[in-house]
DNA sequence: AAAACTATAACAATCGTTTGCACTAATATT
DNA sequence: AATATTAGTGCAAACGATTGTTATAGTTTT
């Protein structure tokens, strides 16, 4: 029943016109050795038979897909679907098509995506790593199959890779200076799992930040959260019980700073007067809410994923494996909500 | 500098060990009518090399790419990252991939999306409309390619098409009778644009509801957005200033009840008191809300994306055209946030 | 010992397109 | 008029893998 006609190929078109297939192909690339007559009749026969070009053919011809995988840990996280958003828009631009893979924070099934991806023959892949993600190499044996990667954000702690990452350390800072700007002294950080790189970056910056205001560190102060709600709460609560409980908080991003809040809230503190929060990140519903973190440092995702989607571009584009590594690191800016 | 070697082929194995190419990808598929010796070499020579076979060269070969394209307006909104979720979990157990495209409601966009994945050849596609969407010729055309559609919750009003769609008047009913319960009487709606077709399904519970609590129905409680925030609080405030002003009001979405939630407060309304909200879609965040709609109708996107994608799948098993058309509707359940 | 069979492997076509090279005929050059 | 040039086409290989058909042994059957 189904109208199960073949798509029309060059060879149909060559048949009809009584002439070789080389001669369709170069007429429909308006190549100068073929005559014009030819060039006409080929054109508009291709165009009645509405011939499109059987693009598979030619990725296998070319050994090229014209497509790039982008792995992820999570859509639902609104950075990396802005992220992608920046991907997609830059890869659509240069006629490149992206596939998708979340990892959901599982070394295993990243480890599977990539594969998969491999085996689909992209060009090249873009990722964000995830969480758990401690052993590079089904990135790194990429190499063999000249699939060049751009790590973004969640970035491996190796030399001699392609990243953009956000600048954590001045975001950082930018929070810290910020609330000591409002007269905080005794600041607490609710920092990441303890293999991201960033966890550190933002050590870094608070102990030179309070060196500098001649502040004395104390790493009590620091908590850490897996950025579970329970985690969070766990990290929280020991801070607000120290005997010198902090008076702000800098929180990693946005919804662990409303657990942060929401505890806070349950132990009867008064916010922005007993504890004050900021974080990373700058969800909107910001705006929806009663008792957001007076300010967020905001990390363009859509930023990193055009950042990293260009550098991957001109990867792709070249000959062979230049040994030059791209490393741009991108710079936050502290949005203000509130100046309570 | 870089190892700029192939990748290896059936031909090399072949010539390294002097038979013919057919035998190597017998050898490899097992194939009864290899000797097993030659098996044996062949097999290992190919784990040896590292073979693996090149997968664009099979899809070529069978004319199949083993990718599905999604089309959807946003990944931005949870409601659609977590439809595709569902769709790459349930693509993934086929060892099929995902291909992405975002019309960001725009519909030449969408065109382009589709004519893109059209030529990268995939097996299938999975759309939900851009609200603008008025024409379906870009998919309708597809069936000539032999590539099948299933449409879900943005699904276009056409007969013998595959969709999978939520169950807006069920929904709607359920949202409706529980604020009729609650003694509501004069409920307002904030509707979607007119093109949805769940724009009238919210009418048609409205009406079906209304008649069966025998409720005089008045069409002035019933306003539309184009659910940008301007145009919500336009909606609101026409409702909230009606001579007999409603007691409570059915959003669209949780966005759209959240900016009449605020707009209302603007206005001086007691929240749950003199104007009670429920919306759909449940986002996560209603937890931190201190003022959150007291109910959403939840939509079950995860659960759209995974029975969408088992419908392609099947679909793209199908010999030939059969003309079965799948229409498979999803019923939602009332969240209850509150109980003000 | 001739005929028939079996196991194993090679041959060759095929998928659709691109592209280096060879070829023909017509035109231009001397 | 003989030679060189050029415009326009065709031939054939190539990309990597699959698969129907055929060929070559060696083995069994009678």
């Amino acid at each position: 029943m189904a109208d199960e006609k073949k798509l029309p190929t060059i060879k149909e078109i060559a048949k009809k016109l009584n002439i070789s297939v080389s001669t369709v192909s170069r007429a429909l690339h308006d190549h100068p050795s073929i005559g014009l007559r030819t060039k006409m009749r080929v054109q508009q026969l291709a165009k009645e038979l509405n011939y499109e070009p059987n693009q598979i053919a030619i990725f296998f011809k070319q050994g090229k897909t014209y497509a790039i995988g982008v792995v992820l840990p999570s859509l639902i996280e609104e950075f990396f679907s802005k992220a992608i958003s920046g991907v997609e828009d830059i890869a659509r631009q240069n006629k490149y098509h992206v596939f998708i893979g979340q990892s959901h924070d599982d070394e295993e099934m990243e480890k599977e995506i990539v594969s998969a991806m491999k085996d689909q023959h992209v060009d090249g892949l873009i990722v964000s790593l995830s969480k758990q993600t401690k052993n590079y190499d089904h990135f790194l044996s990429l190499k063999k199959y000249n699939i060049p990667v751009v790590f973004f954000d969640r970035v491996p702690a190796l030399p001699n890779v392609n990243k953009v990452s956000f600048n954590m350390i001045n975001g950082t800072k930018q929070a810290l200076e910020f609330l000591i700007e409002k007269g905080h002294r005794r600041i607490g950080v609710i920092n990441g799992p303890e293999e991201m790189i960033s966890t550190k970056e933002r050590i870094e910056a608070y102990k030179q930040v309070m060196i500098k205001n001649r502040i004395k560190i104390d790493m009590s102060l620091i908590e850490t959260t897996d950025l579970s709600t329970a985690s969070t709460v766990t990290a929280i609560d020991k801070l607000l019980h120290l005997k010198r409980r902090p008076t702000a908080v800098v929180a990693i991003n946005d919804y662990v700073a409303l657990d942060g809040i929401r505890h806070a809230k349950k132990l009867k503190l008064k916010l922005n007067k007993d504890i004050t929060f900021v974080s990373y990140a700058n969800i909107p519903i910001t705006s929806y809410l009663q008792d957001p973190p007076i300010a967020s440092v905001e990390q363009y995702p859509y930023k990193q994923g055009t950042t990293a989607a260009k550098i991957l571009i001109e990867l792709m584009n070249l000959q062979g494996g230049e040994n030059i590594f791209h490393d741009v690191v991108i710079d936050g800016d502290l949005v203000i909500h509130s100046h309570k």
